[in-house]
DNA sequence: CATTAAAAAATTTGATCATATTCTGATGGA
DNA sequence: TCCATCAGAATATGATCAAATTTTTTAATG
């Protein structure tokens, strides 16, 4: 049994850095709200391949203390979204092409599941949600709002995994995708919006047909060709 | 474990339990050992599913500071060793069917590929490495040693891992065994090794005959048939 | 008067921070 | 070029505060 607290401290920055920094609502642990924040800079790309990320500079950036932080890094380290670098420094990882090979094959094999599990369960508002989430993507491509697109198209996404309802799959397609965005957003970067193309469409309407087994195949299309761009567009750039 | 209980020391009792609890080299940081020695844990069976595992009590038992702890927790909780419990607290994970069978269907897919690439590259001498480790599975589960069975096994999987040189799915298959390991901990706890049973061999010959297909196709149908046994024997005892 | 439920204290545990210590890489002199 | 020294960054500890659980006390009801 437990009852209702007192009102909150003054004392600390953290309040000030949770609310200022990272609308997030008060009261959250500051580790998980520097853990969201980092997570934010590196999918969507405030934090480059190769970027060196440093725990005094997190502090002073974030106005957070020491523990959180080191916490936070070493979530994000477990997930793959930030390597040791040689002896006590961390950085964005720099995927090699056997790398993207790796991370197109599991994405592909994993969003694949989900995507068919996700067609067996979905609702019409559900569906409704998507072509929302499509329609607001397309019109950032239109635009060449790179930020708008990659959050659109990460948006897009984790809503068929939350229909999936499949937490272990959900949870390893979400750390794919942490690995992938920073080189994704490099490429974006580079070439702008005008050459992406997706298979969102197909696989709504195989959803809508009832047909989990053709939207399956359509996202694993999807991110076939989406890992496929990256990599020839990161190849390109070292010439 | 029997580890030193008093702790009026003055200078750190690290270096200590580094070297003398957990034969790892000294040098390495401390939250690092920490890491190590939980993970083992969870492997191997010191901690059961629903088992609670509070910051305090491992610094009491590790003799590790409270920072260290902190980070291994939040590791293992990113690779989902751990989970959140309610408020503040983790304790390790139980699995319901469902959970099971996305981690049989996302393991299987992943050791498949592993085993794929293997089989490309592996020599004669990392084939007798295979032999070796599969004779001492074979006679741990002839004497009922489930401790040493679990080792084997996984030590077992841990060598094709390497022989594919894929370090982003090697993590992904490494994780997903921390998931599973606590539950095939119980079941051999309770049914001991009788009905044990593993494609081990015929993964083998298929990679002695350059058939990566078939040693693929083995190791998949010994990710499912194990992870079926684990469902069948959680199941039962449910009853 | 006993039983039970709510309230309050006490205890345990988690979160954060300030500080001391250790390590790494760089700089500069021999 | 090599070694010593030094600044800065990371690691680790214990103190402090907040939150949640457990235990004890209190009060109300039958």
């Amino acid at each position: 049994m437990y009852f209702p607290k007192k009102s909150y401290n003054v004392m600390t920055l953290n309040e000030d850095f949770a609310v200022k920094e990272n609308n997030v609502s008060a009261g959250l642990p500051a580790h998980e709200t520097v853990y969201r924040t980092l997570r934010e800079r590196i999918l969507f790309g405030e934090l480059t391949p190769g970027q060196a990320v440093t725990i005094q500079g997190l502090i002073d950036q974030l106005g957070a203390g020491m523990t959180p932080v080191r916490e936070a890094i070493r979530r994000l380290t477990a997930e793959g979204a930030l390597v040791f670098q040689g002896n006590r420094r961390v950085c964005v990882p720099i995927l090699s092409q056997a790398n993207l090979d790796e991370l197109a094959f599991a994405r592909s094999a994993i969003e694949k599941q989900l995507v068919f599990l996700a067609a067996q369960r979905v609702t019409p508002t559900e569906i409704a949600a998507l072509r929302e989430i499509d329609a607001a993507l397309d019109s950032a491509i239109a635009k060449g709002d790179v930020g708008t697109y990659l959050r659109c198209n990460y948006e897009f996404h984790k809503a068929l995994y939350h229909m999936a309802n499949a937490p272990i799959l959900t949870h390893l397609a979400d750390g794919l995708w942490l690995r992938y965005g920073p080189s994704l957003r490099v490429v974006c970067g580079r070439l702008g919006t005008q050459n992406l193309v997706d298979q969102h469409k197909q696989a709504i309407a195989a959803m809508v047909n009832k047909d989990p087994h053709s939207a399956a195949e359509a996202m694993s299309a999807d991110v076939t060709q989406g890992m496929d761009q990256v990599a020839l567009a990161l190849h390109l750039q070292e010439r």
